[in-house]
DNA sequence: CGGTAATCTAGAACAAGTTTCAGAACTGAA
DNA sequence: TTCAGTTCTGAAACTTGTTCTAGATTACCG
């Protein structure tokens, strides 16, 4: 069958791009999403077991690779669904502080108690997501992308983020996802997530001209 | 990297503090981890394989699961090993720059050109840690102290690391890993990962008084 | 040296992710 | 409806991490 149907052969309904899924697909891909978390939730990572998501969907298991060409791909995909739900919720509430750091750090903290309420989610999701090789890039663009705009929609600012700005914010996310890693795996308690989370956040104040900058006295 | 290690017992057989190893043992272990290092060197985390791996060292499988319980164990002792030997080849060129920040950016820049000559090498190590699960945590916990000995090596105090300056450093190892990840796994360029560890190096000054601080003026 | 417990070896066996394949079911078009 | 192409199913096979077992080897102690 080789020549390039556009359609079809390269990428199964899993991509985002160029296939139209009909009903029954997007059926399946909803009811395979939802599974995914529905034993995440149980048992975290290893809980996930591509078999048994494959059954308890209604779907065979070369169709559910068909959707999701592995199980990183699978748990990614689950978390896009997850951040997407976030984003709206933290949307209806935006942060009630002043200086654009804070904001941020009081999102994030809301985030975070989010994901404490599912800690084997959380944990599925993360693991997939740093565990994730360059055959998943897209995805965690993807995913990397929708936590942007999460931080950028806190900061609340008035104009387009300055280069320094979008810097702090990497920033920001690195240390995000790291020190929820440290969590995840007991290392580090949820006190320690929020001070890494504050220090790290007052890094966009540094970048923010024309406000209050509180450094506290070198002093303490 | 001579015998005189201090403590070698951190991963005896199955037990953490527990016995002290026979030559001909400390002789096995020492050939697994370089084993482990020259197949992850080949080929990444995956190229790392267990029959391999013990076939190579000349030992059975199931000693070489007595050694280290898992896949995981075996690469985060392998970083340990390497960690050590960044750590005194740091050492012996200490960093020229004036500030701290930006003597450890020189210094994590430095170790991130060594990452890069074994890019492989780096992967396998690196995706290990962030995928480790609760059971690694005391080896993972060991990685993380050498790294922070480090950075506060690289920032040149005279006295002890103030609380704020101890909690910077836990974020610029957050970003350190995160960008590593960022970077192995092909979403981020090296100059992007340079930028992210400069922008976090800043932390450092901000908490380090009596300085010379230019903070860039909040120009237009 | 002899005995005993721990360690090591070789290899089978098991678990879960992934691949493959033949055929049934579905889809869209003539 | 019929036909051709695709998708889905069910099941087996393959891969690699991990566990288990029986027997050989080694280390230690009297």
């Amino acid at each position: 069958m080789g020549h390039m149907t556009t359609e079809s052969k390269a990428a199964g309904p899993a991509l985002p791009a160029s296939p139209p899924l009909t009903e029954r697909q997007e059926a399946r891909r909803r009811r395979i999403l939802h599974t995914s978390a529905r034993l995440a939730s149980r048992g975290g990572f290893d809980a996930v077991q591509m078999r048994e998501v494959a059954e308890s969907s209604g779907v065979a298991l070369g169709t559910l690779y068909r959707y999701f060409p592995s199980k990183v791909h699978l748990l990614v995909a689950t978390m896009q669904d997850q951040l997407q739900h976030l984003h709206e919720t933290l949307r209806k509430r935006p942060p009630s502080e002043e200086d654009p750091g804070a904001r941020v750090a009081q999102t994030l903290m809301r985030a975070f108690r989010a994901l404490q309420r599912e800690p084997h989610l959380a944990d599925a999701m993360v693991r997939a997501l740093t565990f994730a090789d360059r055959s998943v890039s897209p995805e965690v663009d993807t995913v990397s992308r929708l936590t942007t705009a999460i931080i950028l929609d806190a900061m609340g600012l008035d104009g387009p983020p300055s280069p320094e700005q979008l810097s702090a914010v990497r920033v920001i996310e690195h240390t995000w996802h790291s020190a929820l890693i440290t969590w995840l795996s007991g290392r580090a308690s949820i006190a320690q997530v929020k001070i890494d989370i504050e220090t790290v956040c007052r890094l966009i104040d540094l970048t923010t001209p024309g406000r209050s900058h509180h450094r506290p006295p070198p002093s303490a």
